[in-house]
DNA sequence: TATGAATGAGAATTCATTCAT
DNA sequence: TATGAATGAATTCTCATTCAT
């Protein structure tokens, strides 16, 4: 693997980093499709429209092509949930927004969350080493609004935080993956979903009960 | 593959039982540590003292193989949630009971709970085809909890039984997962996990609050 | 392999030899609808009505059965042949007896016609050190009758014996041939051919033109 | 397989074809050599200089070498007889001509017509699928001649061209194939042998007799 | 003798990766 | 930089042969 070595004109580095995208794109929709290890590399090189060799000239390999790409998708929807969750005062509206923010995930791209679902998990070494910080990250959000709405009294104090967090999200997760693996999928109701979820959710942990 | 033919002898038939759940667990640990695709044929063999082909005697090819895997543990598993289940007259203490039996899962057999967490998913078409049948099953059995509960006015009537049987399902799928997939993984404590998913969900769902 | 042992008691020679026959047999309709190398042990021994095993104690390995299958089914033919001719005085008869001959091993047994035309020649292996002999033999048996012609004037002496035999062989062979691989069989009519092919030689070499 | 693509530039395609009719000679020695079935990919790459990998990038699996390699040797022989026989008038001079060059092939090329004459027979899948039209085409051009001398009262009108161009093949076929799988191939003389089957078949078919 | 389950050497084929252009 | 033809290691699966029963 040589990186491209006119990355410090403007020029050279702009056409680098859309050549490269457009790599991750074409891998987020072939190993999305297939799986991973049933994909090959010159079908993500003909859907990024380049050469084979080409894909070496942006990754190590295959295997870094796929942990790439968690690490890039991760990392933007870690930066869009902290936005999104920006300017919400309230822990109820925070979690409500968070919990539609994943549904939303899915809803937009299922293609990713079909990834990040199924292939994610393939693989301990994946997990471990790359995407666990950025999946931490992740789950410090949701675990964040918890710890605040105990803080400010909105929330019961006697659960774990740590452990719920888990749960919210697996709850979360697999609920997505099933809309996502589902070949109908016009006629599953996500927003209902997200409806039940949070009104079960809040009845379980708000201290007002 | 040329099923043994000398099923008709009671000898014989358990011969074949007996290699044919050697190959099947000798499979289990194999592709529990390494990933279905990482795991070879011949490590399969060798794991249960084999021959390479001796697996193609009882097995069309390796995803036979797994879809076996996936058909007889499955099985298994209802089995044994079904009967866990029978002489336990209360809503809340069957809906303790099936939280326990999953967690059970994972902690007396994690080589199981991590293929089925991780592979499972692995391919649409497994899913689709071969285990949906057997995941309904279970899925089903706490979705019967769920609806008993509010029949008998136990449950608040509110919730869509249909999606909270996935949320339950996935929270502790997720929890599992985590726990499986952890190397440390005593100083996780499932018991404690099963201990704060009941009370938030009896707390969520009780129809008495 | 160990050849049976009882072969000194009557009642032993017999059932070895039945066994073998049938197995002899039924390698001609294996190995001739699906060529040598495609045909399975299994499908011999299946077909024979024996196990696999079983194979082994009468025949050497694989190749060993195509072999003693050309041995013994050549030899069955030169005997044949050599009895057809016994009582026919004049040698335009003869040959015309030796074609008729000919074309009728074709037409009463087509899948051993099919397998001497193609799996015999198949490996120069079994051509040379074993099949040659017979077929040596049956070749001889129409040089005999060339060269008796010419002796006795009846047949004009320019031609080579030796030559004209393969052409003749060859012709008939390859009639066989198209007739034998051909699905419809029933159209073509092989004593129409055989008239024919009579005709011309006789033409040819008669000496009285 | 994955045709190479820069087959629109002259470049390409000329490399293309060279290393597509090197891996097509080596196949044609080493099939002719050991026979198809006994013949691997690995000899038939490294007599053609290139890596197991290269075969299948030209070629779909081995059948469709040998196939391949039918097709475009007999397309080839066709081109070539035809040619031969362009220009010569009297049918005497033209059968004597398609018998010199049928025992030509022979003795320029041994290997192919080992192959013809052995390996083609070997599967009937072969026989009819694809190298039927090519032998057909070859047939033919013997049965225009055969038919051409009847027209022109060269020949006798009481023989069938279809049932005698198949027994002179047969006859040259066999004679051919015996020669090339004569290990002191010198010894025997294919002229001789083509002097005496072309005197055999004029003085058989010839009208002035 | 007869069996057929077990074996494992062997072969075709695939595909990530390299490298000459 | 970009390419894609070439590679060959690696893997699945087959099947002739063996051997315990």
């Amino acid at each position: 693997m040589a990186r491209p070595r006119d990355l410090d004109t403007v020029e050279g580095r702009k056409r680098y980093e859309e050549k490269y995208q457009r790599i991750l794109n074409a891998a987020m929709h072939v190993f999305a499709q297939k799986g991973f290890s049933e994909s090959k590399i010159t079908e993500v090189a003909s859907a990024a429209g380049v050469g084979d060799g080409t894909i070496y000239l942006y990754f190590k390999n295959k295997d870094d092509l796929l942990i790439s790409l968690f690490e890039a998708k991760l990392e933007e929807i870690n930066a869009g949930l902290r936005i999104a969750l920006a300017d919400i005062p309230g822990v109820e509206d925070r979690l409500r927004k968070i919990i539609d923010f994943h549904l939303g995930l899915a809803l937009n791209n299922p293609q990713l969350a079909a990834l990040v679902t199924i292939e994610l998990r393939r693989s301990a070494k994946f997990m471990k080493e790359y995407a666990k910080e950025q999946l931490t990250e992740y789950l410090d959000q949701w675990g964040d609004i918890l710890e605040e709405g105990k803080r400010t009294g909105r929330f019961r104090p006697d659960f774990s935080t740590n452990i719920l967090k888990h749960i919210l999200f697996g709850a979360m997760d697999h609920v997505c993956g099933i809309w996502v693996s589902n070949p109908n999928r016009e006629t599953v109701d996500l927003v209902e979903i997200g409806g039940q979820l949070t009104d079960v959710i809040l009845r379980a942990i708000s201290a007002e009960s």
